[in-house]
DNA sequence: ACCACTACCTGAAGGC
DNA sequence: TGCCTTCAGGTAGTGG
């Protein structure tokens, strides 16, 4: 997905866009699936709600409206764009349509439909967010609190870093970028990362996470900013989708490898990552 | 309790 | 051109 970058990039220009404070008029569900049911109390609760406050949590979008939560998650292939109410053309995998009174249209399109757009109670526990970690960019991740999550951890360091349990909004991408910045291998047993190591990741975590965003996050393929561009991030990448390239650090030919850790593809430098 | 692996879904890219 | 396989920003659920 759009991980964290991605998905706080959103909050920002939906932020920008002036959503709090407007009032939903409409919410049109153009499928009845995403990744969970796009249930009907979505239209039938919504409209009249006044958007109050918009966050991020982890990879979710968090809107709080009068008297509910709406959660939005990008799944790997999701993205939100603005249209307005002129427009009536949508675009194969168009999947929810928010309409609000101003004329302010928001469009989600998700090819594969890994999202999730449902509603959640402000005073229960959520099913999606009450097993949530750290926030990465909130003082919370430090140092020693990584050192201590991993101690007893057996799993490559890759896994606690993506584990969205223990550390959240890194996933894939991220974790190869931080892991590589940080001078730490991937398959490193999480308990062995010494203190020194925590330190560092948590330092070039936080460093490329902020660089991501104020790139606009990276576009693979289907992720869009809003206003529909690409992100830029990807082409600061140092190892990501690599394999085989010249180490950006090291410069030796031929240095990046790949593997599938977690059960997905990672990418290092074996000899600028111990 | 831990960890690796699968399934969910569509589309793009590469091999033949 | 076309058919088949593999792979892709996530994550809940499973089975060892």
């Amino acid at each position: 997905m759009p991980e964290l970058p991605e998905v706080e990039n959103v909050k920002l220009n939906l932020q920008a866009l002036g959503v709090v404070n407007q009032r939903i008029k409409a919410v049109d569900l153009r499928r009845k699936d995403l990744r969970t049911p796009l249930k009907k109390e979505l239209k039938m609760l919504l409209p009249g709600q006044i958007i109050r406050h918009l966050e991020r949590r982890a990879k979710y979008l968090v809107f709080e409206t009068d008297d509910h939560l709406l959660l939005s998650h990008l799944g790997m292939t999701g993205s939100w764009r603005v249209g307005s109410s002129a427009d009536t053309e949508y675009e194969k995998h168009d999947h929810v349509v928010l309409s609000f009174e101003s004329g302010l249209k928001l469009i989600f399109n998700d090819p594969r439909r890994f999202g999730i757009f449902e509603l959640a109670s402000k005073a229960k526990p959520n099913r999606w967010l009450k097993h949530l970690g750290l926030e990465p960019l909130s003082s919370e991740f430090h140092a020693e609190r990584l050192f201590e999550i991993t101690r007893a951890v057996k799993a490559p360091i890759k896994s606690v870093l993506m584990d969205q349990r223990r550390v959240v909004g890194v996933g894939n991408i991220y974790a190869s970028e931080a892991l590589f910045a940080a001078g730490v291998k991937p398959t490193r047993v999480a308990g062995r990362v010494t203190r020194a190591e925590c330190e560092l990741l948590v330092r070039r975590i936080r460093e490329i996470l902020r660089k991501a965003i104020q790139a606009g996050g990276s576009t693979i393929r289907d992720y869009r900013q809003v206003n529909g561009e690409s992100g830029r991030y990807q082409n600061a990448f140092a190892v990501y989708n690599r394999e085989g390239q010249a180490c950006v650090r090291c410069g030796e030919e031929g240095r990046i490898r790949s593997k599938v850790i977690a059960g997905r593809n990672t990418f290092w430098c074996p000899r600028c990552q111990r």
